[in-house]
DNA sequence: ATTATATAGTTATATAGGGAAGTTGTCAAG
DNA sequence: CTTGACAACTTCCCTATATAACTATATAAT
């Protein structure tokens, strides 16, 4: 087993690192070393205030991050104990799709945008009534010149409302993954299944049947609460891969 | 629109919810309500302190606690602005994973376990050199009495470590996945993609060809670092529907 | 015109103390 | 011997106050 190096056990408080930082790091490092077992009650916070001379609020502080970060809990009245490897606090982030949207080979490319009357599916997700108007926009992404995702789209139509110009831009899927955000919006739901694509979306992505793919659905509301944008993205499954990591991490 | 009820927009000092959590309420419900839009300034941390008479110390945790969410970021020296949407924010919880395991209808059978010497893949993903022998496992899980997931797995041979005694249990499983835990396991690494059924899974699946499935690897370590647990899930893409919201919650 | 300095406004960090929740030991009554 | 009440203790939780660090702007000197 590497020995690993002797990292500072003290607080250096001229470091521009916070003390509440570095306390942190401390502990999880600990644990991580198995000085401290999934189970063990860590030291009380006067004992680590004493320990590491620092103020209480300040242990306070280095405890709450390791809790929220689920390597610790911290029961009142009982004591702070080393949590166990849990799968549920695992979670996918975006972090691959913001970086296909952040690649300067990506190319968006409008195959259509027309005004249509709704069916009952489309209106009950855009809370509207069959027959009312929509905007249906039909996008194809590609990185480095091969087809990855086929993006269609159902906009409400409002010409009072701004939002929907801004949304019609093929700049405003970038915004919503790029860093810069949608002002517009307030909030919105998406959900990921696995799938096939059918004859017409393998035409598309120049993929050739069966192949598995990604459908990542998402419904979009404004700051009144109101449905906006509901559509969903077929990405080619060598396109994309989710993956994260559970447990203790190096750094905080 | 519904006019929304007068929710109280000061801090009671005599609730059990904390000072910092109602201001943070009162703030997100501002912004949720578009009082605050995406770049807007909020007031300064000493404004706030007089308009809800509250001390700096309950404000900065307001702040860090919104913070954190992604409601707002805070930049020293210049002042506290909301975010706009962000879709990098968004991720995918195992809550739907861990609700089928936690179903009391869910059944695990072990289909095989024996041991085998590891090919090159497999040595490389566990630390091992070709040759070595691995635990080779392989199980079906159904729920409602119907397949849905078909797990294999390549566990160390070490007689000297009573880790593998334990995750050999049909227990394990659950133990990973039902909020217990696994003490013995530090960290780990999962990946998602979408794939195809081949013949062999879809037997056993008892699913008809072609079939979309989430393919899910993971990669566990002990506390030492070493590579202890590698396999993958096939789950038919029926039983599975990953599921978040991005933006603004009601409720912190 | 450019650079250096001072100042005001902002968030970030640290210290100190009091309050709430849970556990444990003691002791008297049954 | 068992049981229940009560008090002392330990532990985490929250708020109040003070100080430092950072940014932008205005001002003075070069």
């Amino acid at each position: 087993m590497v020995d690993q190096k002797d990292l500072p056990d003290t607080i250096d408080r001229d470091s521009y690192e916070p003390a509440y930082a570095q306390l942190a790091n401390i502990l999880r490092r600990q644990v991580a070393a198995g000085l401290f077992l999934p189970g063990d009650q860590l030291p009380s916070e006067a004992m680590l205030c004493e320990s590491y001379q620092v103020s209480p609020m300040t242990v306070r502080r280095t405890i709450n991050l390791l809790s929220e970060e689920g390597v610790v809990r911290a029961i009142q009245g009982r004591g702070t104990f080393v949590s166990a490897l849990e799968l549920g606090r695992a979670a996918f982030g975006l972090h691959e799709l913001q970086e296909l949207f952040n690649d300067p080979s990506m190319v968006v490319k409008l195959l259509g945008a027309r005004i249509v009357t709704v069916d009952e599916r489309t209106a009950r997700k855009l809370n509207l009534v069959v027959g009312d108007k929509a905007i249906y926009i039909r996008r194809l992404l590609s990185v480095d010149g091969a087809p990855a995702f086929y993006h269609r789209e159902y906009l409400i139509y409002d010409p009072t409302r701004p939002i929907v110009e801004a949304e019609t831009e093929v700049t405003a899927l970038r915004g919503l993954f790029g860093g810069t955000g949608s002002a517009m919006l307030k909030r919105g739901e998406l959900s990921v299944e696995a799938c096939l694509l059918n004859d017409a979306e393998a035409s598309i992505l120049q993929a050739s049947l069966p192949m598995a793919a990604f459908y990542l659905e998402h419904l979009f509301y404004d700051f009144d609460d109101r449905p906006v944008s509901w559509g969903w993205f077929i990405c080619r499954s060598d396109c994309l891969r989710f993956s994260t990591s559970v447990g203790i991490r190096s750094e905080g």
